[in-house]
DNA sequence: ATTGGCACAATGGTCCAACCAATTTAAGTG
DNA sequence: CACTTAAATTGGTTGGACCATTGTGCCAAT
């Protein structure tokens, strides 16, 4: 018996797992409820009881969604939200080789290289005069931070980057180059042994923001590459310094 | 009563739990008994009794692993490793609202335009004799089937800029263009109604190789953004139109 | 009034045993 | 050999129980 030639419009039939279901209802309830990040959820049991299917199920789908990052649970104190959901968002996990060797760490700046740039470009274009004000605060605490303890901050110098990513109107920037930066610093503070690492990067962070202020895209591209070249430069001189070292031993 | 300050050297205690432990220990399996994707994995009640855990936790794990992309489960089947696992990797969950509409679909392509052309410059810089022939392939045969077919063919295409990532030197590009590529694609295939999308876009492949066999970072740089630029305006117009239906309806 | 200790309830984490549903495999049947 | 059918396999779900951690309120000591 041969198959009847059926028409491509037929798409597989969407069967939606219970793991599904039980998640878009719980989208349903955050965004009816209004429910903010920190918000505490109902509890699993209640959820359970609530939705009519077993505890597990509800557990696996939370599984999920902490998986994503969207939840967070603390054992005897409850599931909190962690990140906005509405139904219409797309989730796509990105996994990344990651290693603490020259060649990694080199890789991560790369991608900043490209991406920095680029929301350097995007930010000149598109920042409010409040995200100017906003970029600048950053820039301010950085600078008093570096002048204090006479070296870069990393906290003080990530939110300055933040600001600029956030200004750009585009919230993957963000997103993927924290990844980058958690992988670069990873392992070490002071990464292959350099002590006063990106200090020579904290000239640029102020031309940088002059160059967004001045609403001139293809300066800020510029200050943005001179910026990541700095660090790029202070990881091959850490990369010398290390083979150096193995030499003498 | 005032708090102390304290030193920000304190951070939580890493309280590692019982999935990640279980999680580990598949890495490890699947790393020494050498599984490729789309390899089997052992049953999860297997699983339960070698590991000492129940099949409840070995569940959860999987079920982490499964959104993350790593693992397929097929019910009355197995449970089969979908992309390739080692020790050292970094799982960022990328969250981007409301997939579909113009908006969305423009900031993958914003990244893209950064990654790519920085892509093609260190393809160019570095790509070894049989680097480009290996690209000239992969160009010739997308060139064929836009012949055959009148028009862009999206596995060709993605075969070829596939094939400059890997000559980059930087597993991270192909990782990271690879979520952007599914982000944009996940929901149509002729997105916002626009048919004969990517057209536009097939003379600068070749310009793009010509520019990396030929070793010009620069030049690669620019066919590069050409590329995206016309794919961008793809997009452009197909929002237009999609305007233009609404406005009439 | 503040602090510290304590018991108790609430909540997520784990376990077990059974059954359901889809798939695969093998036996049976013409 | 082709097809059907039954059984075994495997992931999916359920209910219930217990453990580990956290939060809360009470109470005594200071």
């Amino acid at each position: 018996m041969k198959h009847l030639v059926i028409s491509p419009i037929l798409a597989p039939v969407h069967t939606p797992s219970r793991d599904d279901a039980v998640l878009l209802a719980l989208v349903d309830f955050v965004t009816g409820e209004g429910l903010r990040p920190g918000d505490r959820l109902p509890t699993e049991r209640v959820l359970a009881e609530h939705l009519k299917v077993s505890r597990t199920t509800v557990r696996e789908a939370l599984t999920r969604w902490q998986e994503l990052g969207l939840v967070e649970r603390r054992q005897g104190s409850g599931t909190y939200l962690k990140s906005a959901v509405t139904r219409n968002m797309l989730h796509v996990p990105l996994t990344l080789p990651s290693g603490n060797d020259f060649n990694s760490l080199m890789h991560t700046l790369e991608i900043r290289r490209g991406l920095e740039a680029e929301a350097a470009v995007l930010s000149a274009e598109r920042a409010s005069d409040e995200d100017i004000a906003f970029i600048e605060q950053k820039l301010i605490q950085m600078e008093e931070a570096f002048h204090a303890r006479h070296g870069m901050s990393a906290d003080e110098d990530w939110d300055f980057h933040l600001a600029v990513f956030r200004t750009s109107g585009n919230p993957l920037f963000e997103q993927i180059i924290a990844a980058m930066y958690e992988m670069f610093h990873r392992f070490w503070e002071h990464p292959l042994g350099v002590r006063d690492f990106g200090h020579a990067s904290f000239p640029y962070h102020r031309t940088l923001f002059n160059a967004i202020a001045a609403r001139d895209p293809v300066a800020a591209r510029a200050e943005a590459l001179k910026l990541i070249a700095t660090v790029e430069d202070d990881l091959r001189r850490g990369a010398a310094n290390l083979k150096k070292q193995n030499k003498k031993s």
